[in-house]
DNA sequence: TATTGTTATACTCTATAACTATA
DNA sequence: TATAGTTATAGAGTATAACAATA
């Protein structure tokens, strides 16, 4: 009955990220929160960048990312400081309640991952954290490859 | 270099969702379309639905259906035609320009996921595959677990 | 002059509630 | 009465262009 059936790569992975989104957007829903708000709370969990920083991190226009950030602020998620080095600057911080919330849901998500992995052997998960992380990794530093060229 | 930095099951799910959504937006955008209208393009590429069942396929609410079809229809991507079982219901189908613009991004996307995992060797890019399709799978057909409980 | 951030504006996407037409 | 779909409305999220303050 498990035989052979597979996707492909192309289909299993857009079908995977369909999933992994709905189950993080399922438990951001929980605490009343869209998936971006999730996402900034994600970024800000070890960051203090300035919008401009954030505006790259998130890979939005600046100008999205201050309602973004207006909207966090007004719900008391994360708070805007003023930077000292560049006074045009201003640097965006998680509060303690955003950062219990942001970790509420990563709770909730990282049950749901278990639960839906659970089908698979322990020896199995780690090959899937493994190939996911370097496809991660080579997508963040391509030139990172077998070789090492320069 | 490569060696053993492993994100974990939940970041590295997470992180390669993000991923794969942002290679499939870009695509989209490529073709002038949001994520979800192209989501809508590969629902449609082998079905003919209500707009009630569509719903349910996108996990959206029915008036957001009718503004996303609106849209895709204004544009030429899709048709409405009226159910003959049901004179209340309508039948959305792809049109050729739909269909075409759909594959094209499809094809995109086919090429950004080999170029992400062409740091994999043949049989680890089977290995995740599979791997990827039993997770989806398994979260499909919840009860398709090792043992066959009813 | 260039950069950082905000504002103004417009559009897409989404849900809730009320409605029309059919079953 | 119940269901299929639309409309009205409100709000989040996004980008572009123009702007203010600072570098």
């Amino acid at each position: 009955m498990t035989g052979g059936d597979d996707l492909g790569i192309v289909d299993a992975l857009a079908q995977l990220s369909f999933l992994t989104q709905h189950a993080l957007a399922k438990h951001a829903a929980g605490q009343d929160l869209s998936l971006i708000q999730t996402r900034l709370l994600g970024v800000l969990r070890d960051r203090e960048p300035t919008m401009q920083e954030l505006a790259r991190l998130l890979g939005l226009d600046k100008s999205s990312v201050t309602g973004l950030v207006d909207r966090a602020e007004k719900r008391g998620l994360v708070r805007r400081t003023p930077s000292r080095q560049d006074r045009r600057a201003v640097r965006v911080e998680l509060s303690a309640s955003g950062r219990r919330i942001g970790r509420r849901i990563a709770d909730g998500f990282e049950a749901d991952v278990t639960s839906v992995t659970r089908s698979l052997s322990a020896a199995e998960r780690k090959q899937l954290s493994t190939l996911a992380t370097r496809v991660v990794m080579s997508y963040a530093c391509p030139q990172a490859q077998a070789d090492g060229n320069p």
